[in-house]
DNA sequence: GTGTATACTTAGTAATTATTTC
DNA sequence: GAAATAATTACTAAGTATACAC
């Protein structure tokens, strides 16, 4: 791209604080990253704005955070608890209107189609494209079946699991009334959407943006024409490495029915072998001390207490409701009268110890023989990896039945601990198309649950989840594949489209943070905050889940208002990660929050009127197919967009790729992304800095020589007590010089690597960056796509490869 | 209007594999 | 070539969203 002057030296809108100040460790708190952005100290005290100091709107979140002065954010994931109870509130129905035409073209269909080298990296050739498709069978992730997807002549019911079904007719179901093909130039919904080029014309206030860098649209021309000239030879190399990789120029086709708008048709063949189970237990014969003695099990009480003691060394072990759900469903396989009659009086360690020395072994072997066991796993594996989706060979995401064990719930899962049963094919419902052979079901006397032929899902099979009854595994193609490669990129054009009514959403929100019905009042208020903190919607949960919430189910003791307009929240998300954060917002937003939580006590709901189908309901009456998770996906991409287009270049690849983590990194706090700190973290700063050290020494010693050689004389002995080679000036000043650029770049690593010690860059990359401003930034940049997209992100994101290189999201 | 079933995406972490360092 | 480290992949839990029965 061409960085024009006038933000060449313009600086990147987040910066961090030392990361000490952010990222607060202890030994029981997991350290989180901050979603506050330093405020520009100029920003005067908060108040409500006019209209011309809003042209930010179709900002990026980035650039629109800010957040109050000492607004560090920890997330933990044993955060402070939320209230005890969360009674499921009953759901609104959504009341969705018809929006379902198709007079505009979604965007794939406008975007050329270039048959770049990565859109032709297909095992088969182009030629066979005309052949019926039957006939063809293409490996994995082939784009060319993107138009295949048909549209039912009926609508097609997607009830089913208990449902007997004879194929084929009981299959009609009403079509959904809403339109999630994300068409761009939609109908104008209620709030108007506006034209592309709105960055001046935002009238909505919303304080706390910070001063933002208007992304340039003139320069999108001299953009253009440089980067197609980079594109050819930076993608040539990627194209060819990944064999997988799809054909775009069909992917680009718009298909009439998406498959990831749970409507319609998905498939019109389907075959595939089914899943394959683990192995059956093989007792080890290590008896478990109980009151120091050694205690006979059978083979199915020794599974289990194996499946407790190998889980000795971790955290569970300090938890009392993993112990107690364990003991409760492993006393009912002891039997009443069985020696053991409490955990406290077991002794797991000598099978603890044998699964040690297991591992040790497994670890010990030498590579041949790993490679033989690798090779022969394969062996078993290879014909269930693959599904054949209308001629195309597609690989499978996850054909292996999962097997039994203890189950992990994450946080304060009040399920933790609890025997997850072995899953028997008398479990499986398998999915495949009519008239293909049915998978044999691998155990002998034994058959499958059920058998369906239903093309409305994607699914290839299921089984109940044995912790939650209710509750559905299922075996889905992999990430790679057409059928997800597509829901994935609609995923990505209705967060384009949100960005052409985001500006009217705002206005709207903003207007009724005042209005006088206490639940558009509410409305409005969550939705500026899904908006402006990117967060989740918040569903219902049960009692026998972990208690953690998301916007619409927030608590009151969640979300403390502290004047004159500072909102501090402190709760538990998604996996129980801790969000905490304090944020600067809008007075009437403020005023608002206050007024939800008089009269309530700490635990009950801030939004009392609310919930996420009535929010969505809401939403879909701004923009058709719009819910509350559209806002993440939109604040992420346009923040990452942004960012790699607003003057920061590196004057190598590795300082571009520098840019794009930077990037990558302030999308991962927005979104609340973290990771635990890896075990040995301490131990390998520690020997950075010793390395480091050695370095400096090192200069110090040559400096000497140098001072000598320039008198002629010879170095004196080394640290090691050893005589030195006799070196010339230039010689020694080269060696400094090499040295002090060993020492930077460790400082580098130093520094990056405990920056990211808590923050976790793949989860965006994966879900919500859209794939095209990172292809279209590497062509302009002259970066190679795999320095940043690894294999599998290469086949996941196929259809993104021909992206034009002026492509901004 | 409410509750639930269903199907899909998003998420952190454990396990495995590749690469670097000694 | 072994150990350390980094990167990748596998795994499965935990979300979101919506259709539909009652």
């Amino acid at each position: 791209m061409s960085y024009s002057s006038d933000e060449d030296d313009k600086p990147l809108v987040f910066k961090r604080t030392s990361t000490a100040d952010k990222l607060k460790h202890s030994s029981q708190q997991k350290a989180a990253p901050t979603v506050k952005q330093e405020k520009p100290s100029t920003k005067p005290a908060p108040k409500p704005k006019s209209d011309s100091e809003d042209s930010e709107d179709d900002k990026p979140l980035s650039a629109r955070i800010l957040t109050a002065p000492k607004g560090n954010s920890n997330h933990t994931k044993t955060g402070p608890p939320t209230s005890s109870s969360q009674r499921p509130k009953p759901p609104v129905k959504a009341k969705v209107k018809d929006e379902d035409s198709d007079d505009e073209k979604p965007l794939s269909s406008k975007i050329t189609s270039k048959s770049s080298a990565g859109a032709s990296i297909n095992k088969h050739d182009d030629s066979d494209d005309d052949k019926p498709l039957s006939s063809r069978v293409k490996q994995n992730g082939s784009a060319s079946r993107d138009n295949q997807i048909k549209k039912p002549s009926v609508g097609v019911n997607k009830r089913p699991p208990n449902e007997e079904r004879s194929s084929g007719q009981s299959l009609v179901k009403k079509p959904k009334l809403s339109d999630s093909s994300t068409p761009i130039n939609r109908k104008p919904a209620p709030a108007k959407p506006e034209a592309d080029t709105d960055d001046e014309n935002d009238h909505v206030p919303i304080s706390q943006r910070i001063k933002n860098q208007t992304p340039s649209s003139s320069k999108s021309s001299s953009v253009k024409q440089k980067a197609l000239k980079a594109k050819s030879s930076i993608f040539k190399k990627t194209n060819q490495k990944s064999k997988k990789v799809v054909k775009n120029s069909k992917y680009s086709k718009p298909s009439k029915v998406p498959p990831g708008s749970g409507e319609g048709q998905k498939w019109t063949s389907l075959s595939h072998n089914g899943v394959i189970f683990p192995p059956p237990y093989k007792p080890h014969g290590v008896k478990i001390l109980y009151k120091g003695k050694p205690v006979e099990l059978t083979p199915e009480q020794e599974e289990v207490a194996t499946m407790f003691a190998v889980m000795l060394d971790t955290d569970y072990m300090t938890k009392p409701v993993f112990k107690e759900n364990f003991w409760n469903d492993w006393r009912k396989i002891l039997g009443r009268n069985h020696t053991i009659q409490n955990l406290e009086d077991c002794d797991f360690k000598p099978i603890y110890d044998w699964h040690q020395a297991e591992k040790e072994k497994k670890k010990q072997m030498s590579t041949e023989e790993k490679k033989a066991l690798k090779e022969e796993k394969m062996k078993v594996e290879e014909k269930y990896m693959w599904a054949v989706v209308d001629g195309v060979k597609e690989k499978v995401g996850n054909f292996r039945v999962e097997p039994p064990g203890l189950f992990r719930g994450r946080g304060e899962h009040p399920k933790m601990g609890k025997l997850k049963t072995r899953i028997q094919p008398s479990d499986i419902t398998i999915n495949i198309g009519k008239g293909e052979p049915i998978p044999e079901c691998p155990i002998p006397g034994q058959s499958w649950k059920e058998v369906r032929h239903d093309n409305t899902v994607t699914w290839l099979a299921y089984w109940n989840d044995p912790i939650n009854g209710k509750d559905f595994k299922y075996v889905f193609l992999a990430a790679s594949s057409a059928l997800k490669g597509q829901s994935d990129k609609e995923k990505y054009e209705k967060a384009r489209a949100l960005k052409k009514h985001i500006e009217g959403i705002r206005k709207a929100y903003t207007r009724d943070f005042g209005n006088k019905d206490l639940t558009k009042r509410q409305v409005a208020v969550a939705t500026y905050l899904i908006d402006k903190l990117a967060l989740r919607a918040g569903n219902e949960k049960d009692d026998d889940e972990a208690d953690t919430v998301g916007c619409c189910t927030l608590k009151v003791e969640n979300c403390e208002p502290v004047p004159p307009n500072i909102l501090k929240f402190d709760f538990l998300g998604k996996d129980s990660i801790r969000y905490q954060n304090e944020v600067e917002v809008e007075l009437p937003v403020f005023k608002a929050i206050q007024q939800f939580r008089t009269g309530k006590k700490g635990s009950d709901d801030l939004f009392d009127k609310l919930d996420t189908s009535t929010l969505n309901a809401h939403l879909k009456e701004l923009m058709p197919g719009l819910t509350a998770k559209v806002f993440r996906t939109y604040n992420a991409s346009i923040t990452l967009d942004d960012m790699l287009n607003k003057g920061m270049k590196g004057e190598s690849v590795a300082e571009n790729v520098v840019v794009y983590n930077q990037a990558n990194k302030q999308v991962a706090i927005i979104c609340n992304h973290q990771r635990s700190v890896s075990k040995t973290h301490g131990l390998q700063m520690t020997r950075l800095n010793e390395k480091i050290d050695e370095l400096k020494a090192l200069i110090e010693e040559l400096e000497t020589d140098l001072a000598r050689a320039k008198k002629g004389k010879p170095p004196l002995k080394g640290s090691d007590g050893k005589a030195k080679r006799n070196l010339n000036p230039e010689a020694i000043r080269k060696k400094i010089d090499q040295t002090n650029a060993k020492i930077e770049k460790m400082e580098r690593d130093k520094e990056t690597k405990e920056d990211l010690k808590t923050i976790a860059l793949g989860t965006s990359k994966i879900n919500y960056l859209d794939p095209r401003i990172t292809v279209a930034w590497c062509k302009r940049s002259e970066v190679p796509i795999e320095k940043i997209f690894n294999k599998s992100l290469l086949a996941k994101f196929a259809w993104s490869m021909d992206v034009d290189p002026s492509f901004r999201f």
